[in-house]
DNA sequence: CATAATTTTCAGAAATTTCTGAAAAATCAG
DNA sequence: CTGATTTTTCAGAAATTTCTGAAAATTATG
């Protein structure tokens, strides 16, 4: 059975963004149908409706396994796994988040710590050190902010993201209160 | 003449996360040597450096230039473009996450849009499209979200950013103050 | 335990991406 | 304009990634 235009698009889609994403054009379309499928699929409903080998839709899916965006699904009498994505988007998110992190800044952070340890040897390594100092502090900011925020309530956090530019005002009022507590911060200039 | 360690370890470094970047190695490479370098470099000093061929750090320059992470500069009495980053991290932030947001999201959001106004043509297809709109309404949060800080000053997001949890607070403290206007929310639940 | 159903693995085929050398094009100096 | 310097282009080589079919391993069933 053809898949519907609307589950089509959206599955052709994810297939040629894949590689912008950092996944393959299979992973792509695999996790594509499963989130626009209300049923759990098996590896050969997915064989059927993407067309690729029986090999490779389990390929990718041990991918997404190994990312958590797809659950595992059983229905009784029938000992086949069958493969569904979490309902929850701000879930899935958040799951994307962690994994894009643990895989693409964690590494240079550690990487840019070591470099940073080592005693420079000339004036053409203090420059760098510096210059990986800044990328360094960059980093650790936009991860310890990533910290707090992952731990917020899904209503919490959508809350913070209507606020926009509104927290602005609210920060410079802020920053002027008394006692407020500011981590780290130094008096900064309000325009 | 060869690369200090520091900058040879940070060059080898973007090399390798450049493919989980999307980028390749030999631009991860380029762009690395131009970050931990004060002076601007020529092609040829790149070749040298890197021990790559010069039509690859012609195009590894020329796919920077396409990301804006890259300004030619030049020097009196020699006509070879010579090339640096800007000195700027967060600014280099901002490009960077402009020109991501470009590539690998705005495409969707075309697309779930363009998905989203046809008529479902049955069951399969009206529950597909509940889905897809649920993805759109998450990045276009997001994505409004980005439109609001991205025009913040630096001073002012790195002040947003060193709030952290404290925001969550804060928020819930504004969340009961009447005639503060926050757009589109419904009250929520306050644990 | 034997057998059937299902999943996993993996060597190599196919496809894609990256890289190079050579040639063409552009830019500048005299 | 001419010739030297520098940059760009591009066809195909090299490398990497993705995909497949066949076989092996795993798991459940009677």
């Amino acid at each position: 059975m053809p898949l519907s235009p609307v589950v089509q698009d959206f599955v052709a889609h994810f297939g040629e963004m894949g590689s912008r994403w950092g996944i393959n054009r299979s992973v792509g379309q695999i996790y594509a149908l499963l989130y626009a499928t209300r049923e759990p699929l098996c590896a050969d409903d997915m064989v059927e409706a993407l067309k690729m080998s029986r090999s490779n839709v389990a390929m990718g899916l041990k991918e997404l396994q190994g990312w958590g965006l797809v659950l595992l699904r059983h229905k009784p009498g029938d000992r086949r796994d069958y493969f569904t994505t979490p309902e929850d988007v701000w879930a899935i998110l958040r799951t994307l988040a962690e994994e894009r992190k643990k895989r693409e800044i964690d590494p240079t952070l550690t990487m840019l710590r070591e470099v940073l340890m080592r005693e420079p040897e000339n004036d053409e390594e203090r420059y760098a050190q510096e210059r990986l100092g800044e990328m360094h502090a960059l980093i650790e900011k936009l991860s310890d902010w990533y910290d707090d925020v992952k731990v917020m309530e899904t209503d919490r956090l959508l809350m913070l993201l209507g606020m926009g530019s509104a927290v602005t005002k609210l920060l410079e009022t802020a920053d002027r209160l008394p006692g407020f507590g500011r981590k780290g911060a130094k008096d900064s200039k309000v325009s």
